[in-house]
Order: structure tokens, then C-alpha cells, then sequence
DNA sequence: GTCTATACTGCGATAGAC
DNA sequence: GTCTATCGCAGTATAGAC
């Protein structure tokens, strides 16, 4: 029997790289920044794939137009690299939600602003909530520890007890709850390439499917935690 | 080609294996059966953490006490491994679905036996869904597609048909409304590694967590289902 | 049926030319 | 800064003794 072919990404690597690269740099061979980001985006696809142990630093490599060996001369090493990618999403996450005027609003619309903008994060990286899955199965948080989540999540406990005490929410557990709105913004995202493959067809990054994923997830939400009148 | 030829680094094995076994093993005699089930539970929680391609045969066999050969014996390669492990909880949650008197109650009574029992199944199967998690994720759900998960989710669907029909439930879309259900149930357990880290001290496995966690999503799907009055 | 030993390949990391 | 080449171990799968 022949083994398994899980992976794709085998040899012929080094012939894979002609001069792919003076094309898209309309000037300026050398550009360290733009280099980590590209560096950055391949790396969040494959790390949130396979994990921090089951990515491969060549995939990454094929998925820049840059080398292997460049990355390591950018990140220390593939540990390094997966932090940096651990890390970049929740300090953009966090910026996001900074600027939104949650406390001026009233819980519930905070609530649906909150959603709104997690899932509309979600699909500007789309491989977010894969990496902390990732994260949580293989490394059992050792890494989503040390990276900055729980700024966000204490958003959504606040507006979870304004409401609450104002009465427009029932008593719900705020830990549990917000997890259970966590796993509504999200689930959708990570089960999709399953779902997709016994639900009739489906294109998950189509806009006009996230834009109803997000009505859905809205209304549901909403309606999960008000006070029955 | 200047050809390598230090192939010698791989005599130094033989030293390595200090023959760890014939201490004090019960010494069943040779069951078949029970020797498989105990591969595929081992079996379970690696593919769980690592997926298809990131397990690793000699972590599977480390945590069974039979040899990685006796694991080829037994199932074809690592793949087959894969597939049975896939396999089992499918026909296991289904058979106690069907054990259910589903179609006897009022659907909202449906859909909580439902959500009870999808719960239990989860704490039965603790890895159940972190496998389908990975194999969205690496395989894009080209294993699943081949398990039989496609009736579980049906007996869903029906249910939230038949209320919507009796003015039960409120105007959803099936699919979607299922997997954010799916996704109540199941994120719980999908993210408690890296949760742990940013709530207070918590056990998600401990029963009487898990059980305010059942009680928790049950109400909260109800809530985001039912037909407001 | 169950073990030990090992062949062959995949992959992280580095050396060194340019 | 960027590349090519390659080292050395880890990992799947198998052969063959008992």
C-alpha cells in the first residue's frame, strides 16, 4: 500500500520558486516589512490547518514566494513564527473593538455591535478561530496564554452584566454564555468544511452567506439572552 | 551528485531500547476485541489533538501498551486507523438517537432530550468533536464526507421544521440555526484548553461543571429558538 | 499474535556562496 | 538579504524471530 498523501506539499519545492517574485514588486526589491506580513499571512493558513507541530515550514515557504531560509532569518524559528501569528489577530481584535461605543449603547445593541463586528473580524482573518482551536487541541493553551485574548472577552462580560442588572437580559452564567456566543459566531466558520459535504450547496466565504450567517447569529443571539416579556 | 554516503547514523539505534516491558502486566490472554477498542480510544484523543497527518503511531501505541506493530496488524496503515476512529462515534451517536422517542414529543421537548443527549454523547466521546474539528480543518472534511455524520444532523432539521410548522419556534433557516445549536453544544468543549487560562478556576470534565454547562445551553437554545409571545 | 530491529522518507534548521 | 544544498533526527511502515 502506498502511504498516505495527507500532505501535498512534498519535493520539487526548490525548482517551485522561478522569478515569481520581480513580477508583483514593482519596485523595491527589499522590503522587510511587507516581507513579515506576507511571511505572516502563509503562516496563519497553515499553522491554523495543521497546528503549531503539524505545519510545515515549506508550505509556508511555497505560500510567500519567499524561501524557508528567509523565515528563519525574519522569525527566530518555527516556535517564533507561530507566537507572531498567535499574537497579531488579537491585538488587531482588540484595536476593532476599542473603537466601538459599546458603553454609550444600550446592552442589547452593544450585544449585536459586539457580534457584528467579532464575525466581520472573522472573516477579515479567516483562519482566527482555527489557530485557537489548533492552539487549545495541541498545545492546550500553553501559547493562547501568553498571547493577549482576554482583553476581548471581557468585553462581552461587561455588556453580559449591564444587561443583567438593567433587566433587558435574563440571569444567564456570564462565563458560560459568553462562550456559548462564541461558539455561534464561530462554529459556523470552523465546521464548515464539513457541514459543506452534507448540507446542500454552500459557499461559506460567498459575502451573501456570511451576511445571512450574521442576521442568523445576531437573531439568535439576541433572542437567547433578552428577558421573556 | 557528490552521493552522501553517511548513511552509518542509523546503526546507533539498537542501543536506545532498554525493553521496558515484561514488568507486571496482567497478562490478559489475547483478545482481539478489546484490544482493538483499546488502540482506537488511544487512538482517538491523538488524532484528536493532532489530526491525520500530526498524529504520531508511536504516541497512539505509548498509550495503549500493544506495540506500534500490533497497531498495523490490526488496521491496515495510519489512515485506516483514521477511519475507523471517525467511524465509531457516528454509529454511536445515531444509535442513541434512535433510541429516543423524538418524534412523540412537542419539539421543544425534541430539542432539549436532543441537546441533552448530544451533550452526554460529547462527555462519552470526550474527543468526538475535536476530531471533526481537525478534519475540517486539515482534510477539509474529506473523511467526514465518507463517515455517516449526515444522519444526526437530520434528526435536527426535522425537528426545527416541525416548529416552525406549530408556531413553536420562530422563523429560522434550518441549516444555519443547526449549526449555530451544534456550535453551542460543542464549543464548550472545543475551546475549554485555552479558556481555562483566562477564567477563573474552572474543570470543564469535573460533572458538576458539565452539567451547569447542559443546563446553561439548553435554556439558551430554547431562548434563541422559541416563538416570542 | 506479539515482539525487536531497521529501511527509507519527511522535515526543521543551518552553513556558506553570492 | 537572499539563495542552494544538505545535515541529522523523527516518523511510517515492514521483515522476520519467537
Amino acid at each position: 500500500m502506498v502511504s498516505v498523501e495527507c500532505r501535498s506539499t512534498v519535493g520539487r519545492l526548490s525548482k517551485a520558486t522561478p522569478s515569481t517574485r520581480s513580477l508583483n514588486k514593482p519596485r523595491q526589491a527589499r522590503d522587510s516589512e511587507a516581507t513579515k506580513a506576507q511571511i505572516l499571512n502563509a503562516a496563519e493558513e497553515e499553522f491554523a490547518r495543521h497546528g503549531l507541530s503539524g505545519a510545515r515550514m515549506d508550505a509556508i515557504a511555497a505560500g510567500t514566494g519567499v524561501t524557508k531560509a528567509m523565515i528563519y532569518y525574519y522569525f527566530e524559528n518555527k516556535e517564533g513564527l507561530y507566537q507572531a501569528v498567535l499574537q497579531r489577530p488579537a491585538h488587531e481584535l482588540l484595536d476593532a473593538l476599542k473603537q466601538l461605543p459599546l458603553d454609550e449603547l444600550a446592552p442589547e445593541q452593544a450585544l449585536e455591535m459586539l457580534v457584528k463586528g467579532a464575525i466581520a473580524h472573522e472573516v477579515a482573518h479567516p483562519y482566527q478561530q482555527m489557530i485557537l482551536f489548533q492552539e487549545a487541541s495541541q498545545n492546550r493553551g500553553k501559547y493562547f496564554a501568553q498571547a493577549d485574548w482576554q482583553a476581548p472577552f471581557a468585553y462581552l462580560l461587561k455588556i453580559l452584566e449591564r444587561g443583567m442588572v438593567d433587566g433587558t437580559f435574563r440571569a444567564v452564567d456570564p462565563w458560560l454564555t459568553a462562550i456559548n456566543i462564541a461558539g455561534v459566531c464561530n462554529f459556523y466558520f470552523t465546521t464548515y468544511d464539513n457541514v459543506k459535504h452534507i448540507a446542500p450547496d454552500w459557499d461559506f466565504r460567498n459575502p451573501a452567506m456570511v451576511e445571512r450567517h450574521t442576521q442568523e447569529a445576531i437573531a439568535f443571539i439576541l433572542a437567547a439572552v433578552k428577558q421573556q416579556k
